[in-house]
DNA sequence: TTGTTTATACGAATTGTTTCGTAATCAAAT
DNA sequence: ATTTGATTACGAAACAATTCGTATAAACAA
């Protein structure tokens, strides 16, 4: 079993992977007015981003009709795991427990969020 | 009250920052002896990343005497928070709680990381 | 058919990051 | 004094990311 090749996406293709994760089937049009509206740049560059995204392979395309349909290739918890791991051993010089404090700290998590997060150390620590 | 500029490192200068902040003062040499382990690059490769940092003021020096002696000058709880937001709203959609559990689940916390971080919940939800 | 709109493809400019070679400078050793 | 070694300064190359203009083709409406 290979370990795979681990592409990391710029930060502008993460833009575009969240659109293409959540709606599932995009055309470039669909993901450039999501886009549009907290992002200021023309139709060109989301459809260039997206054919490069497609080089790279973490997008893929049916070409069969005019219009192209775009969907993500890349699984979504695996690239969030890795940019996540990234930032552990980038940030916060390996320290898991550190970053999660850090995060939960000022993003003003709800008290469901801490819950939930409670409930899901109880059962990461039967194990 | 000023927000601040926030200027965000690039990950060369995140390694770097990590070092600054683990030992405090260093000459550039100090901080190349310790990149060289883990990174395969020149002198005046590191030499140059610390110039440009001390231009966007990521750290500050002390040129009185012909080595210079560099040191952080951006807070490291700060940096990592701001890096922590971004990547919650960039990759995580907003959710803390998302990036949290992500970070637990394959990190393999140790007990006693989890321990700790549910004392912090605790206090965090007293409040 | 002819013109208009909507797509894709592609090249290229711009900007940012990383890398290193070379020159100049200073200090210390011979 | 002269050489050797360590340092900074600087320019520029190499690479990557982002942006957009323009050409071209397809679909559609008149």
């Amino acid at each position: 079993m290979s370990t795979g090749e681990y592409i990391k996406p710029t930060e502008s293709e993460l833009e575009i992977l969240q659109i293409l994760w959540e709606k599932g089937e995009c055309t470039v049009r669909d993901v450039h007015e999501i886009l549009e509206k907290s992002k200021d740049a023309g139709y060109t560059t989301t459809l260039k981003l997206m054919q490069i995204m497609h080089e790279k392979g973490l997008v893929s395309r049916d070409t069969s009709a005019k219009t192209h349909i775009y969907k993500a290739s890349v699984n979504q918890e695996k690239t969030q795991q890795q940019l996540v791991n990234k930032m552990i051993d980038n940030v916060f010089n390996g320290s898991a427990a550190r970053l999660v404090m850090q995060a939960l700290g000022n993003h003003s998590a709800s008290k469901d969020e801490i819950d939930s997060i409670k409930k899901y150390l109880d059962e990461l620590e039967k194990k």
